[in-house]
DNA sequence: GCGAATGAGGACCGCTACAGTCCTGTATGT
DNA sequence: ACATACAGGACTGTAGCGGTCCTCATTCGC
């Protein structure tokens, strides 16, 4: 029903595995081997990362990323905007809106704005650290890459 | 990042317009003339929602939806499910799973459940009568079809 | 200084799934 | 009997996602 992007399952993943592998740079290919995600597509992830100051890219022969911050201070909600970016959320406010407002006032817009909220906040206390802690006394392993992780 | 189906915005708008509309059956045409989505559309949404035992459907002239429980009862999370369906839950178990498991254990999906729950319960405490109250003294109005309704 | 390694940043493209439409059948009330 | 309205499915166009590739910039080792 609802869903995350498949970048930004990737996204999440790669930060982990990152995170996991402490303060050595973490080459993007060497990365793509061990999450078995294409490379060029983790490329692609990362440098939206990066980019968004989630982690630190550096150059050159044995370059890489690294964590920008502490895992603890890195918030899974970051993560998602980082990879998916804030798309469609200015569709709504710049749009025409005048073919819905005519007859219906559109009540339910304030309610979608706490809805918006009680996520974001679940999401927000969540943190990167929280993903590496071994909450795995799950059952089976998911695949990260299957083609849409649902949320609810 | 996290967004929503248009059809299953759509679905929260018509009940909320049915929900409205008390007791007397509205036919689809109605509804949709009513919201200003097209009709056939209306009808889809409509008859998923019914399908999913949250409107009544009565057949024949003067015919049309009503709501199958009060207000209260109906959670947002119901009508998104019953629009959207739970697509893609089973690729995620049903899946090969192998692809990744291999390499890394996928430490995140455990807290991908505590997310999905958190989600979740953020939704299910929401009611459709909770849509209908007057919450809107937010500013503009928001255009209930616009591309994509931006969750977090 | 040169070359290899690695990230940066974009262009491009196929495919899937969503959104929308239409058609035929069925039930109900006048 | 007929008009109205829902039921259920088939069909289709398309936007956006996921994925690939290419070129340039930067850094390190030799």
């Amino acid at each position: 029903m609802i869903r995350l992007s498949r970048l930004a399952d990737y996204g999440v993943v790669l930060m982990t595995h990152i995170a996991g592998d402490a303060e050595r740079p973490c080459a993007a290919h060497a990365v793509a081997a061990a999450t078995r995600i294409p490379e060029p597509t983790v490329s692609k992830v990362l440098k939206a990362l990066s980019r968004h100051g989630l982690l630190e890219s550096h150059r050159g022969v044995n370059g890489g990323y690294t964590l920008a911050r502490a895992p603890s201070e890195i918030s899974v909600t970051e993560i998602i905007a980082a990879v998916d970016g804030p798309i469609a959320m200015t569709e709504c406010l710049d749009a025409d809106g005048g073919a819905c407002s005519l007859e219906t006032f559109c009540p339910t817009r304030g309610s979608w704005l706490k809805i918006n909220n009680a996520i974001r906040q679940a999401l927000d206390e969540i943190s990167l650290a929280d993903m590496i802690a071994p909450t795995l006394l799950f059952p089976p392993p998911a695949a990260p890459g299957e083609r849409r992780r649902l949320i609810s």
